[in-house]
DNA sequence: ATATATCCGTTGTTTTTACAACACTGAGGT
DNA sequence: ACCTCAGTGTTGTAAAAACAACGGATATAT
């Protein structure tokens, strides 16, 4: 296990001393591995027998259409769980395809050890129990949320959606984005073409600046 | 409780008796209430004391925006829970509202005895707590499978994707959607009259078949 | 240093959607 | 039997998005 201490920062071990964590992981088969750039961790229709936990880089859900369109329904990042609600609702093949951004480290666990863990782990049972209630319900709501971007029927309402998100994340109203043109597009749905047009009028208009992915929200003169 | 036995049945409840049921219900403080058609629930912005369990009847989880513009995010009917994410996510303020579709009866349950069960329920605590883990993620992919057709980029392919899941939940290529058309339009998002168009383009062009709220997908022919 | 690929913005055209207005239907109530 | 109203489909128009094609900037590799 190469990367322990990052592993121990991720809310899914939250309150579990290292000690713990090691035997822990052990009793769970953790494995880890190593993706180059648009490599694919889990490709659509497979059969899932783990959960993945991102070591380091970066991770995308993502679904293809018949067409090639591709829709990013998340990104997950250096501590993010991924994979694991197909475990609880006991499904076993995944729907979406999952690839690495970038040089991305994955620790996987064995699915269904997680969810019946073995005598020696049962001591942090609960606390485990009790973490992934809490990312599990977290996920939900960043669903909810991306629910709500998508819903907006514009594309300038998308966008004023997406980025009043990440100002108050941010708690600023200067903020990066963790995504590219693309990306952010494929995210919310719309054509990266009339997405870079949208946000040329919006700078127009005085309403954003935005530097590569550094984007500014002004507060708006009324006319 | 006048409704034991219908509770009992909720997939909250899986796996324990009526009797243990009353003692669990009891400990958590719960508490029916029955609300009229388009009564509101919880109104957006609210504090969040409690979860509800729909015993009968059917919710909307809904979204309004500043121009009354309404989505409707979720659908529960009997047996469904909802607002249990913002328990484990520690989120006491609901960002949409709920409202009855219908004459309703829920069951609300202090979200704070939910998280921390009393000694007395102790032992089915267990069992509630991997009830509730299943539930969340079972609602996680709903949410997943909800993105999914949002992501379709014109109203057909919405539609499209909105009704093959109610066939293969059906197991059938007739199945009755538990929408009217405007509800059915404030889920995926699109205008209503644009979507009643569409649906009967599609039926002109023999794809599929409908009368009220029951469908029927045709086997396409390849000219 | 040069070639190559990636990212981003711009523009014009075509397709699709939203919006508004209206007609038809059937259910319920009086 | 009549009225009212909610639900649905239809049509035309205006607005918005998708699509395609391209140019410039920047990063990366050779």
């Amino acid at each position: 296990m190469n990367y322990i201490l990052e592993i121990c920062k991720s809310p899914l071990l939250s309150g579990i001393s290292k000690t713990d964590a090691e035997t822990l992981l052990a009793c769970l088969s953790a494995k880890e591995r190593v993706y180059d750039k648009n490599d694919f961790i889990f490709s659509a229709g497979q059969q899932l027998d783990s959960i993945g936990l991102v070591v380091a880089g970066r991770v995308h859900i993502v679904k293809e259409d018949f067409w090639g369109n591709r829709t990013i329904i998340e990104q997950f990042a250096s501590g993010d769980l991924f994979a694991e609600a197909f475990t609880y609702a006991r499904v076993d093949t995944i729907p979406f395809s999952v690839m690495a951004v970038e040089r991305t480290v994955i620790l996987f666990l064995d699915h269904k050890k997680i969810a019946k863990l073995c005598p020696v782990a049962c001591k942090f049972h609960n606390r485990l129990v009790e973490n992934m209630l809490r990312i599990i319900a977290e996920k939900n709501m960043r669903l909810t949320q991306k629910i709500n971007h998508l819903t907006k029927r514009t594309t300038r309402e998308k966008l004023l959606s997406f980025l009043s998100e990440h100002a108050i994340r941010a708690a600023s109203n200067s903020f990066n984005i963790p995504f590219n043109r693309q990306e952010m597009a494929d995210y919310l749905s719309v054509d990266r073409s009339a997405m870079s047009n949208e946000l040329s009028k919006m700078r127009d208009e005085g309403m954003i600046e935005f530097n590569k992915n550094l984007f500014e929200l002004r507060s708006q003169v009324v006319k």
